[in-house]
DNA sequence: ATCAATAATGTACGCGCGTTCATTTTCTCA
DNA sequence: TGAGAAAATGAACGCGCGTACATTATTGAT
């Protein structure tokens, strides 16, 4: 085919490459034959053989976690991630791959390399256990190009692209605080994600000295239901009075907390005050509406994908957060 | 790298390549000798040179709607589909590209496949408008291998995978009827989308003859921003008795128009009746609650991949669906 | 044990491109 | 106009694999 093409155009085959891979000095007036012979003939270069020659795959691969099955998508963070990822891969002429971490077959995301089936890899919830550590380690010696997200890793900070976790919640429990509301608790998610323990770390900073110690904690696990199995404890909080309002470390627990203690008879605003963390779809279409924390995770995508493809480094700053007021945090006199 | 595996185990290269084709036959022995030497060597074949060698990618490529910005993954419809495909794909062992039709420069998906970049496509969110019909039935006349989902085009049904908008809308209306609502309205998608029309019939099936060219039609684009903005319109309805309730193209839509009419002083149950379409998690997160078709957008997509990986030929039906009620539908007496 | 039939393996080549190096053309400045 | 330098082009090769075909080892029936 190239060789036709070259032929119709009257020059070599290695020209034809030259013309169609851009880089290369070629005469204006080649260029332009051959540009005509080839869509005259329909020519296209073989994407997949161009790949293989220069031995780069051009794809950027998007690790997901494991969630089983509808669900995958199913969260505004992810989704949200994909949105930054996919525009820098466009801009930047990567293709994306999409991956998934199977439970059982882990055989890790070097082989993908080697395979060189990608060029560059974003870890979605990645965790900070052993195993996961270590082979993202190795991944880091080899020298391969990658960056996950929301996570910090001992001896891979220079991959992770983070939001202020920590500054966030400080805002909420600040704003809480500033609403009047007297005794906050917060709402955690689960471990082995760093961002649990820095959400719940920014929720202290804001408290006064006298409540450093002393605020509530509920374990949840980031999902809705998990909220809403809290409403039982944090109902009895209420009624003792050791806490009157409460920083959920994401708008899905916020949620199912809010509809548990509707069900218990209380309110938001009159009997407690909330906020989430996401500013999430289902913040705005709440009744009442759900103060949250924006994190803008489409530039931490973003960030993360010009890192996996290596045209940008590691920001010293972590990505910036804002608090989002609504209904739900306000108290109501 | 795989001589040397070659040479470690006493064989030839090709014999190695048989081990890793999986497919000629090769005695035990033989086989466990390479498979040996390729783990002390780290040996992994090359992905790439084997889909060049063997003219397939491997990757199915999902075509996304060129949405702007954020909103790209924003939508229940298109992640629910997504875990579908998702899942298809991981079974036959095929990978995901993510692609976007870009607004300016639609090179058309062909390309894609000349450029051997994908084996197979779905598209998603499929007009059925004069060129994008054109392109697609380009595609088909060369025979490539591509599905798309809940959109129907002349003369290429067999490409379509469906739901059952229409018996959808049949039930969400007949749901309403038995309520005791007395003239529901319908609140419409965006035309271009042959799903609109579609659930719009499924709603007229389900009205008593002296309804039938007498009920309500709102114009929405899908969006909840639509949804509110039509509130003046549906309130104005209800206030004049010429509807009681309302049968919305999607969920989004429905919220918006819940949101709005609230606002205007009219809740649902207590002043009309109202349904979804999707089943999407924002249904369970509002207050009331919101009845809503269930579509399995899921299996949808997983029907979808199986076609494009060609694993399957289309199914006869449309995709089953059903009616999942819940508050806002209801009649409070 | 012999020979044919079959299974197992080896040899050789090409997939479509990028790229190096040699060669030719064009340009520059005397 | 004629070198020499620079730009443009061509010829040849190899990337890592799969595979058709040739070759050798194994089996089974006589």
């Amino acid at each position: 085919m190239r060789k036709q093409v070259a032929e119709r155009a009257g020059v070599s085959e290695a020209t034809v490459s030259r013309v169609f891979s851009e880089s290369d000095a070629v005469k204006e007036k080649t260029r332009e034959k051959v540009l005509k012979a080839a869509a005259e003939l329909g020519y296209v270069p073989n994407e997949l053989a161009r790949q293989f020659a220069r031995k780069r795959s051009g794809n950027l691969g998007v690790m997901l976690p494991f969630v089983p099955k509808a669900k995958l998508f199913s969260t505004y963070y992810f989704y949200e991630m994909m949105g930054g990822i996919s525009e820098a891969a466009q801009q930047h002429g990567a293709d994306l791959l999409l991956l998934q971490r199977m439970p059982g077959e882990d055989r890790g995301c070097g082989l993908l390399f080697r395979q060189q089936k990608i060029d560059g890899l974003i870890l979605l919830g990645a965790r900070d256990i052993a195993e996961e550590r270590e082979e993202l380690l190795k991944l880091d010696a080899e020298g391969r190009s990658f960056a996950f997200v929301n996570q910090r890793i001992d001896g891979l900070e220079h991959r992770a692209v983070e939001t202020d976790h920590r500054r966030g919640c400080f805002l909420a429990a600040e704003h809480l605080l500033q609403q009047g509301w007297r005794r906050p608790a917060f709402v955690k998610g689960p471990p082995g994600f760093s961002n649990s323990l820095d959400r719940l770390l920014g929720f202290r900073d804001a408290m006064p000295d006298e409540l450093k110690g002393e605020h509530a904690v509920l374990q949840g696990n980031y999902s809705r239901t998990s909220g809403l199995a809290l409403a039982g404890e944090a109902a009895e909080l209420l009624r003792s009075g050791q806490a009157d309002a409460f920083v959920a470390g994401n708008d899905r627990m916020a949620i199912g907390l809010l509809q548990g203690l509707r069900q218990l008879g209380y309110e938001s605003s009159r009997d407690y005050g909330l906020t989430g963390f996401d500013d999430s779809d289902g913040a705005r279409l709440m009744e009442p509406t759900l103060t949250s924390v924006s994190a803008s995770f489409y530039e931490t995508g973003r960030m993360a994908a010009l890192i996996a493809l290596q045209v940008q480094s590691m920001p010293v700053d972590k990505l910036p957060v804002g608090l989002v007021v609504r209904e739900s945090s306000l108290k109501r006199t």
